[in-house]
DNA sequence: GCCGTTTTCGGCCCGACTGTTTTCAGTCG
């Protein structure tokens, strides 16, 4: 439904509509795509009353969505324009204006149409694109052809530090910080923000742009430029003066829509905010806030509580801060183990000895180890006789540690009709069990929601793995009803794994806050294949923040004695529910 | 198309860079 409305948004522009108007169908795709709880459920009931941004055309198209699955309207837009011109918006330097002219000018609705067009030299008869604007749109076109366009964290971390220690090295340079989406956690980036604060910004831009990593200058001005690196990755930088810099990092941190409604809190005092200051809005108008050196000093200068980079998403966060009620958010130091790692007796590459002696160099107090159970046997899923000797093995080494503990689990899949690998009987014997989905992911929305609700009512499931087995720009989420699931698992005290796998970080951030309000557990667990996997809890913990988690929700902050409850918690309370 | 201490109509963010259009439009973030 997102879709459909950034669709329509975009074919409204081609078409030279109020951009009013356009912006509304993207507030409303935003809107929908962060919204905390089932909005296709609500749109089905028609119960869409009294939220932000959704008015009363868009409640009826969302409406007509969800019951009839399509839109006439979006049709009848569909209609005025040939399926491939959206792949156009897909080249950089080309918007609405210049697509719109290229289709009713040329005829030109796709790529491949483009290239033909500057191939048969059409392009410099058209108003507005000479040699220079064709050159670039075929280095547009090249590119595209040759990058993703989307990175994972764990494909950027390395350029992001680096780029950091060289401007901070500068020795023009006081203050740089990366900005934008990474700085917010999001789980991928499309680009790169930084931002650095100097007396000297054209010196700055020419050291950005000359850097060995820099494969190509899209842009370069004397306060800002634009670079790919040789990743791909496109990489901004702004320079602004120390003074102006608290505004300019809150600026380009974002996100957008976060901007919007700061802006507009800062209108209600008399006040314009914009990257680099303050002011008032008209000239007897009420004074400016001085004392402005850090991001936190604007949020309070609105009367609000210091908002942290992950929150600033527009879906709550700016009332939170006004009536002091903001999470005080989960942190890495407050992490005392974690579950679901593997070892060699399955698909991983260090020994449940290295794994151990990984963890506690960590500072971790527990390891829960679970390992593939028989039905992958594409990663050497253990049957029932080598499940128990990796038991007996935990336990007695076990035995040789005083401040630290192994937890003897599995990550078992949950087959095709819901049952699990193993029996219940084989489940008992283990300390905690990660139900996971691995195969048969084409089932429909409903098979696959009631699979997995099966392995939730299991008394020995202690905690869903990767909820939705989605591989981050490599493979969609398969189909789940994600809201029941949640539900399922509040009422059976099931608790929701947080993969920290860069390419998972499953189950998404945007349902963690419905998850806690319901209180779903969390635990935040690397699936780590080696011990170097264990440090991508760093990227869930990002996520778990991302999601409004705090300490009390997320079960690997707890002690060894408190957690060792809990996992037989789920166990106890069924049995006793049945006798 | 949405919203409201500016409240049912009038306003909705705006600055940097590029290329081409001799004064600015388009794109981007």
């Amino acid at each position: 439904m997102a879709e459909v409305f950034e669709e329509i948004a975009l074919l409204m522009e081609l078409k030279g509509e109020n951009p009013f108007k356009i912006r509304a169908y993207r507030t409303g795709a935003e809107t929908v795509m962060s919204f905390p709880g089932d909005i296709i459920a609500r749109a089905q009931s028609g119960d869409l009353a009294g939220i932000k941004g959704i008015g009363e055309a868009l409640r009826d198209k969302l409406h007509e969505m969800a019951t009839t699955g399509g839109l006439k309207f979006y049709d009848y837009l569909r209609g005025e324009f040939p399926e491939g011109i959206f792949e156009l918006f897909e080249l950089q330097g080309l918007g609405p204006k210049k697509v719109a002219m290229l289709y009713k000018e040329l005829g030109v609705a796709s790529i491949a149409g483009l290239q033909e067009a500057i191939a048969a030299g059409k392009l410099q008869d058209l108003a507005g694109f000479g040699a220079k604007s064709v050159q670039k749109l075929e280095q547009s076109i090249a590119f595209h052809f040759s990058h993703a366009g989307i990175f994972r964290q764990e494909q950027v971390a390395h350029d992001v530090a680096d780029i950091l220690a060289a401007l901070r090295g500068h020795p023009d340079v006081s203050r740089a910080e990366v900005a934008g989406s990474y700085r917010r956690g999001k789980e991928t980036v499309g680009d790169l923000d930084f931002l650095v604060a100097t007396s000297h910004p054209e010196e700055i831009m020419a050291y950005f742009t000359s850097q060995p990593w820099v494969a190509d200058i899209i842009a370069h001005g004397p306060t800002k430029s634009s670079v790919h690196l040789a990743s791909g990755i496109q990489c901004d930088l702004r320079a602004v003066t120390n003074a102006q810099f608290p505004f300019a990092l809150a600026y380009f941190t974002g996100s957008k829509e976060h901007n919007v409604a700061l802006r507009s809190r800062a209108l209600k005092y008399g006040w314009t905010l914009n990257e680099y200051r303050f002011a008032s809005t008209t000239p007897d108008g009420p004074p400016p806030p001085t004392d402005i050196h850090e991001e936190k000093d604007i949020y309070r200068a609105l009367e609000l509580d210091s908002i942290e980079p992950e929150l600033r998403e527009n879906t709550g966060e700016i009332p939170a801060a006004e009536e002091g009620s903001l999470p005080r958010l989960v942190e890495m130091d407050f992490l005392r183990g974690t579950f679901h790692n593997h070892t060699t007796a399955s698909d991983g590459r260090n020994s449940l000895l290295e794994m151990a002696e990984a963890a506690r160099e960590m500072g971790m107090e527990y390891l829960g180890i679970a390992d593939h159970s028989k039905a992958s046997f594409q990663a050497n899923g253990l049957d029932e006789g080598r499940l128990r000797e990796q038991i007996a093995a935990i336990r007695e080494m076990n035995q040789g540690w005083k401040d630290f503990r192994l937890f003897a689990g599995s990550e078992v899949d949950i087959l095709k009709d819901g049952r699990l690998d193993y029996p219940d009987e084989m489940l008992a014997e283990l300390d905690y069990v990660v139900a996971s989905v691995h195969n048969a992911f084409q089932l429909s929305e409903e098979e696959m929601t009631n699979r997995i609700l099966k392995a939730v009512e299991n008394p020995h499931v202690t905690m869903l793995g990767h909820l939705t087995g989605r591989l981050l720009a490599k493979r969609d989420p398969y189909a789940v009803n994600i809201p029941k699931i949640i539900d399922a698992c509040a009422e059976t005290g099931t608790i929701i794994e947080l993969n920290a796998n860069p390419w998972r970080l499953d189950m998404d951030w945007r349902w963690w806050r419905l998850a806690k309000s319901k209180g779903v557990l969390c635990s935040i667990n690397p699936d780590a294949h080696s011990t170097d996997g264990l440090h991508d809890l760093y990227y869930g913990m990002r996520i778990a923040r991302k999601g409004w988690l705090e300490r009390s929700d997320v079960v690997n902050c707890l002690k060894v004695a408190e957690i060792t409850k809990l996992l037989n918690a789920k166990r106890e309370r069924m049995a006793a529910t049945l006798t």
